[in-house]
DNA sequence: TTTATAGTTTTATGATTATCAAACAATACT
DNA sequence: AGTATTGTTTGATAATCATAAAACTATAAA
């Protein structure tokens, strides 16, 4: 664990709460941590029924959280939860929702 | 557990999740929790520092989700984490703060 | 090369949010 | 009665947020 961090692990919490406290993006975490595995956006756009640019600007939040890892193949892309990270942070978060 | 929710355990899950990502409502969450017993308002706001009315408005909407109990005694009012309801609904979760 | 697909960014908009000063209500103290 | 204390409410303000249409980028397919 590093001395100084810019972002001490409660700010990184309350923004992993933030993330969990809108309900398109409630369900974005909890259909990557329920399915298991990365899904493509599209993919997710069928499960969360959001507008694209809404579910874009959602991924980007979760992106930047870094609480999401992203994957681009071809002109897809495939989003998956960084369990590990979330985990270590909050262990036994996740099972929660 | 009652079939007529109109609010849902995830919709209440998503306003606890609201209320720790604020920094003001995590301190006075996790003071709460960590002292273990209820405080006075005063009591609260000398340790997290914030405006009486910010403090007051922040109460509200902890009462306002359900995670709060509030006593008055005279002037002055007693706060305390419903643990019961946060643990029930998601167990484990104030450990982690 | 044209067209379709996948996703991002921009822009605009309305809604929600956090903050604090000021006024207020209620109780306790002198 | 007057004053101090404890906390709430109101009102104003600035900031952030969620949403969606439209324009855009990049890749794949025809």
């Amino acid at each position: 664990m590093d001395i100084k961090q810019l972002n001490t692990d409660t700010e990184i919490k309350q923004r992993v709460f933030f993330a969990l406290s809108d309900p398109g993006r409630y369900k974005i975490i909890s259909m990557l941590y329920h399915v298991g595995h990365e899904m493509g956006c599209n993919e997710l756009n069928q499960h969360v029924e959001i507008d694209k640019s809404t579910m874009s600007y959602h991924l980007r939040t979760l992106r930047e959280i870094g609480i999401t890892n992203t994957r681009t193949q071809g002109r897809q892309k495939y989003v998956s939860l960084n369990k590990e990270k979330i985990e270590t942070l909050l262990p036994g978060l996740l099972k929660l929702l």
